[in-house]
DNA sequence: TATCGGATAGAGCGCTCGTTCTAGATCTGT
DNA sequence: ACAGATCTAGAACGAGCGCTCTATCCGATA
């Protein structure tokens, strides 16, 4: 198909508007972020914007958010592949998301928290969208758990809690720029998880 | 002095514009607040907003924030006193925000985290406020901790987790529109001061 | 080669934003 | 009673918002 070079230009352009959307969304919330603003940054016309996101800002928030959903998910996955033990795992993964968060000079932390909070009586796609991630995040570390000999069911609910944690820490960090609050919660985490393996839920 | 009348109405308007940013802060974040709408919502006008607040809405939000830095702690004190035993006391405070998440239907959440995430890049002031929330009710956790005869370190670190983890689930127990989160929160970080009170840290 | 739909381009719409500014209202100390 | 703060009131400003609209470009099919 000759049409190859035109829907691969046609993704790319969609696509950098998508990655360009979520990390303004990630550093600057949706409110503080408008539509003018994510065409320049990407390299994008205004017409191209509305070409491939007719419902306007909150279809493109929607497309950001399972993006971001996307990409943290990658992480986890990463994080608790690199260990066997998931307490050593979780702690790992609090690691990684202290460095790239440093990295981002404190700027790119949860992809969805900011603009799940700010939205949170406007739009019920974004609600949706937002929801939906932690539960995929929630899962992948269930299943971690469960791999790891815990019932099903303290599985799911320890997850929960590792990801809020996770996601509080990360916001702490971010305000207060330093990696302690993460690294504090890997290591709380871990010793959460050992006490799930050893003993009573 | 007859002065007490005006100074009372004085307070009375300057404060009714606090909360009213404080709460619209919390619900819609930096960006989604107007300060039109919080004139409007506060019974003041523009000139009184601006009378009180010559910093314009960065002064403003720093009020604001600061405000519901103390409404938090408060809330906090009362839970942290109402059992001696301080996972009790922990798990208790995730049932007291549980109660009062779902009685705003699910809108009012902490008072920082929103305004925190948009405003990081933008204003040193208004992130610094919400570095000094974060640190005042890990403080409360904290000495909570060492009453009950955590050591010095371990007691503050503990707190911190606790802080970012009420505050992470929160967040999901908002987007989700369900107390589960903090309810497990609850749950699980008493089981995790058991384990600092019982063992090695 | 003629045609046609997907993609790009950006001027312009109505509106709201944060802020400024001038006037008037209200109360205090003398 | 008068002067002077203090506080209230809201019109007006330029800038930027999300979005609509028309015009153009370009590669693929017939």
């Amino acid at each position: 198909m000759r049409t190859t070079d035109q829907q691969a230009a046609a993704l790319g352009t969609r696509e950098r508007i998508v990655r360009t959307t979520a990390r303004l969304l990630q550093r600057q919330g949706y409110e503080g972020t408008g539509i003018k603003q994510i065409a320049r940054e990407a390299g994008a016309t205004l017409g191209s914007v509305y070409h491939f996101f007719p419902g306007g800002k909150q279809e493109l928030a929607v497309a950001a958010i399972q993006h971001g959903d996307q990409e943290f998910a990658e992480l986890l996955r990463e994080g608790l592949a690199a260990e066997d033990d998931p307490a050593e795992a979780i702690a790992g993964c609090t690691r990684l998301l202290a460095a790239a968060l440093r990295e981002s000079g404190w700027a790119e932390g949860c992809p969805v928290t900011a603009t799940a909070l700010e939205t949170l009586g406007t739009s019920a796609d974004i609600q949706r969208a937002c929801g939906a991630a932690f539960g995929h995040w929630s899962e992948l570390v269930a299943e971690k758990l469960r791999t790891a000999g815990l019932a099903e069911e303290d599985a799911r609910a320890l997850a929960i809690t590792v990801i809020n944690t996770l996601e509080g820490a990360e916001t702490t960090a971010q305000v207060l720029r330093s990696e302690e609050p993460l690294l504090l919660a890997g290591r709380h985490l871990a010793m959460l998880v050992h006490a799930h393996r050893q003993g009573a839920p």
